[in-house]
DNA sequence: TATTGTTATACTCTATAACTATA
DNA sequence: TATAGTTATAGAGTATAACAATA
C-alpha cells in the first residue's frame, strides 16, 4: 500500500507548475517581439553554429513531432529571421539558419527571457541552479545529453 | 550584449522538456484508469484531509483558472470518485471530497504514477531529488509554499 | 458590492495519419 | 524501401469575459 503523499510534494506536479509559470513569464516577455516560447526556441537553435540545423533535429531537440516544426519555421522565414536551404549533400534535408536580423532579434529576445527568468530563479540559491540544470537535463534527455549541433539526435522516450 | 548561450542550457527550456516528458509518461500510466494528469491532481487534492477542498483552492493550487476546474470535478463526480457538497458555513463554497471509491482509485493511480516517474527520476541521484523538489517548489510557488489544506491559498504570479 | 462557481468561446499546444520528394 | 519534410485534422490545454447565486 502506497504511503499517502501530498500532491505538492510530487516532483512531476512541481515540474508542471514550475514549467508553466516560467513559460508564461517568458511568453509575456517575448510578446513585444512577436515571438512565442516555441518560435524563440527555433530561433535560438538556428542561431547556434553556422552550418544550420535540420528540421528533424529541431524536432528532436525540442521534443516535438517534425510536423509541428513546419509552421514555426514558416513564420520565422516569412519574417526574414531564418532561411531554409536544401542541404546540397542530401536535398531531403533543409538547413535552418538565422539571418543577420535573426541574430539581432535572438539577442534581444534572449535578454528579455533572461530577465523574466530571473524573477523566478533569483529565489533559488545560485549554486542550486547548476544542480537543478543538471538534474533537469538528465530527466529531459535520458538517453544522451545534447551539447551542440555535433552530437547525435536524441529522441524522446516512449 | 548578452553572452550567446545554448538553448539546451536554459533552465526554462529544460523545465519545459522535463515537465513534458514526465507528464506524457504519467498520462500513459493513468490512461487505464480513465484519468488524466489534471483529473489525477484533483483526485489527489480531494483525498488529502477530510474537510474537503473548495474549487477555488483547487484552482489556486493547480495554477488554473477556476472555470477550468468545473469540468474536471464534473467528470470525477459523475464517476462517483468525489462529491461536491455546499459548505454549510458559506453556501457559495462547494467542498470537493473523495469518496471511498475515489480513495481506492487514487491509491492505484498514485502507484502507477510513481512507477512511471521512477523511470525518469532513477537517473537522478537520490539526494539530488530532495534539492530538486525544494528548488521547484520555490519556483512554482514564489509567494508562499503550500503545505496542507490549512495554509493560505497561493495565487500564481503575474 | 465582492466572491464562488458556472457557461461560453477562442486560441494554443499536442498527437496522429497520410502524402511528396529525395535517397 | 527508407527518410525528411509537409498537410490536414482532431483533441487537450489555456486564457478571458460574462453571468447566477450567495455573502
Amino acid at each position: 500500500m502506497a504511503a499517502k503523499r501530498l500532491l505538492t510534494d510530487d516532483i512531476g506536479f512541481l515540474l508542471s507548475r514550475a514549467s508553466g509559470a516560467v513559460a508564461r513569464s517568458a511568453s509575456k516577455a517575448l510578446a513585444p517581439l512577436g515571438l512565442r516560447v516555441r518560435s524563440y526556441s527555433v530561433l535560438m537553435l538556428a542561431g547556434e553554429g553556422t552550418a544550420g540545423v535540420t528540421q528533424r533535429r529541431l524536432a528532436a531537440t525540442m521534443g516535438l513531432d517534425p510536423s509541428q516544426i513546419v509552421a514555426l519555421v514558416d513564420d520565422l522565414e516569412t519574417r526574414g529571421l531564418v532561411t531554409r536551404t536544401p542541404d546540397p549533400a542530401d536535398r531531403r534535408n533543409k538547413l535552418i539558419t538565422a539571418t543577420d536580423e535573426g541574430h539581432r532579434v535572438r539577442e534581444d529576445a534572449q535578454q528579455r527571457v533572461d530577465q523574466a527568468h530571473d524573477d523566478y530563479f533569483d529565489r533559488v540559491p545560485h549554486e542550486s541552479l547548476d544542480e537543478l540544470r543538471h538534474a533537469l537535463r538528465r530527466i529531459a534527455f535520458p538517453d544522451d545529453l545534447p551539447v551542440g549541433h555535433e552530437s547525435e539526435p536524441s529522441t524522446a522516450p516512449e
